[in-house]
DNA sequence: CTGCATCAAATGCAACAGCATTTAATTCCA
DNA sequence: TGGAATTAAATGCTGTTGCATTTGATGCAG
C-alpha cells in the first residue's frame, strides 16, 4: 500500500524530470503538451475540450492554456461547435502529427529507461 | 511499459489531488510538507538539508523553501553545522511530531481508498 | 598563506498548476 | 415565452516548482 504510492512517486518523479528535458531539449514540447497530442492522435478526429478533459491528467483550467500554447504553436486548432456554441472542438495539425510522431521516440526511450527493471507490469487501471 | 506509465500518471494524480486536498482542509499541510516530515520522524534525528534532499523528491530550491515553509510554522527548526559551516541541519519540534501523527491516519486513508484495487503490490525500489 | 575550484544552501525568476470566477450559450420549467 | 439554473471554456490570481545564479564556507594546490 504505502509500497505501492512510494514506488509511483519515484517513478512518476523521475519519469516526469526526464520527460520535461528530454522532449523539451530535443522537441520543444512539455510533458503536458505531449500527453494532449497523444491523446488527439489516439482519436484521430476533432474532439471537444470537455472529453479531452476527462482523459488529460490536468484541471480544465490548465488543460485550457495547454490548447492555448499547442494552437499558439499550429500543432492544434480549435474550432467552436457549431450544435453547441459553448463547446470548442480540438484537432490536430499536419504539424502536429509531424512533431509528435518526431518525439515518439523520445518519449518511449525515457520510458524504457525508467522502467526497463519494472518487475511485473501493472495492469492499466 | 506504457501501461505501467499510464497507471503510474493515473494514481499520482489521483493520490496527489486528493492529498493536497484533505491534507489541506484537515490538517493545512500540503504534500510536500507531509513528505518532508515523513522523512524526518522516519530517521527521528538532526537530519542534513543535504540528506533530506535525497530522499525527497523535490530539487534543492523546492526543498530549500519547503523546510521555510515549516520553520515558519514551527514544526521544524534550521540549525547551522559547526563542522560545516555551510551545512544546516533540520529538527522536527514537538509540534511538527504531533502535527504528522494528527494527518497520518488522513494520508493512509487517502492511500488505501486510491490503492485498495492494486492488484499486486509493486516492489519497492 | 593565497587564490581558485568546489560545495551547501538560499534566492531571483519565469513557467505552470489549480481554484475561483467570469463570460457566453443552452436548458428547463412555471 | 422568459427568467433562473446549468454548462463549457477562458481568465484572474496565487502558490509552488525547477533552473540558474548568488552567497557564503571549505578544501586544495602552488
Amino acid at each position: 500500500m504505502v509500497g505501492t504510492w512510494h514506488y509511483v512517486l519515484a517513478k512518476h518523479a523521475k519519469a516526469m524530470c526526464s520527460l520535461e528535458r528530454e522532449l523539451g531539449e530535443k522537441h520543444d514540447l512539455g510533458a503536458s503538451e505531449f500527453e494532449v497530442l497523444d491523446r488527439m492522435i489516439r482519436h484521430d478526429d476533432k474532439l471537444r475540450v470537455q472529453a479531452l478533459c476527462g482523459e488529460v491528467h490536468l484541471s480544465q483550467s490548465a488543460l485550457s492554456r495547454v490548447i492555448a500554447r499547442l494552437e499558439k504553436a499550429d500543432l492544434v486548432t480549435r474550432l467552436v461547435c457549431d450544435v453547441d456554441r459553448r463547446g470548442v472542438f480540438v484537432m490536430i495539425t499536419d504539424e502536429g502529427r509531424r512533431r509528435y510522431a518526431e518525439a515518439l521516440p523520445t518519449h518511449r526511450a525515457v520510458l524504457l529507461e525508467i522502467f526497463s527493471d519494472a518487475p511485473v507490469p501493472v495492469p492499466v487501471s
